[in-house]
DNA sequence: TTTCGTGCAAATCATTTGCATTCCA
DNA sequence: TGGAATGCAAATGATTTGCACGAAA
């Protein structure tokens, strides 16, 4: 992730340890965590971290292209993706995990539909992961 | 949206005056109404019209499968979908407007992936529609 | 009569904003 | 040093909830 770190600093944006941190966070996540999830983490290291501060940086990072926020929501609360190629996600509704999809869909994608310039694209598929169904099939063993 | 009303007598559900004209509300809406569009919407007939009755009213629809709400969100309100069945969604980041995509994706549909069951999937697409990229070729000649 | 829906107001909760303080370049 | 970032608290805005009243079976 000091890619990200590398662009920033190229593109003259202040690098303050908040910031790096949530870089760094995001970097290795790959829960798609919310703004709380972030906040909480970071706080053991910066105890005065404040919740305006890492939505501020989670807004920047998203307009500069380097993360998207994913348009399903864990329980009401935005949810961010360190990754911000076009991939598609999977919600289990048993355990609430969020997967990325590695399906390459032929016409959800950018390019063009019935007229309109498509610039971007998500698909949110709903259903029960598969370590959600094994359990099922434990539990009726 | 009889079809619609008759379901809901089927099924025991209270037809309460406001009930009827939420669905007929809905039945003949074609631009993806947030709460507040149907509840404006209502009160002219109704002045006494709730904002709660018009949320616990969707969410017996939706619960119902009668109707579905997206993900997408204009402007950070939920909308809604009179359609209950399988399709996609463009948002237009001109205009604001959500249209109905018709289009089949192999891929993002109800069925299996990756050991995953998928019970429901949408699709969104933003970028600009047909109408607003007109408008942008008109300014400029 | 008894259950259920309605509608008002108050409560909730994620997110945003204002502003004084602090920090990076 | 100067402009930008931080962090606190207060504000906002969509949605939910509690509860008394009224309507429907």
């Amino acid at each position: 992730m000091m890619e990200i770190i590398e662009r920033l600093k190229v593109k003259g944006i202040t690098l303050t340890p908040q910031r790096i941190a949530i870089v760094e966070f995001l970097g290795k996540s790959v829960a798609h965590p919310t703004v709380e999830d972030i906040h909480k983490a970071i706080k053991r290291k910066y105890p005065t971290m404040s919740m305006a501060t890492v939505y501020s940086t989670l807004r920047l990072l998203k307009e500069l292209g380097e993360i998207q926020e994913l348009s399903i929501m864990k329980r009401g609360k935005a949810c961010f993706d360190p990754n911000p190629k076009l991939h598609h996600h999977f919600l289990c509704r048993k355990c609430g995990k969020i997967l990325d999809m590695d399906v390459d869909c032929p016409i959800i994608k950018k390019g063009w539909v019935s007229g309109c310039r498509v610039e971007e694209a998500q698909a949110y598929l709903y259903g029960v992961c598969s370590e959600c169904l094994k359990k099922e099939q434990s539990a009726k063993e």
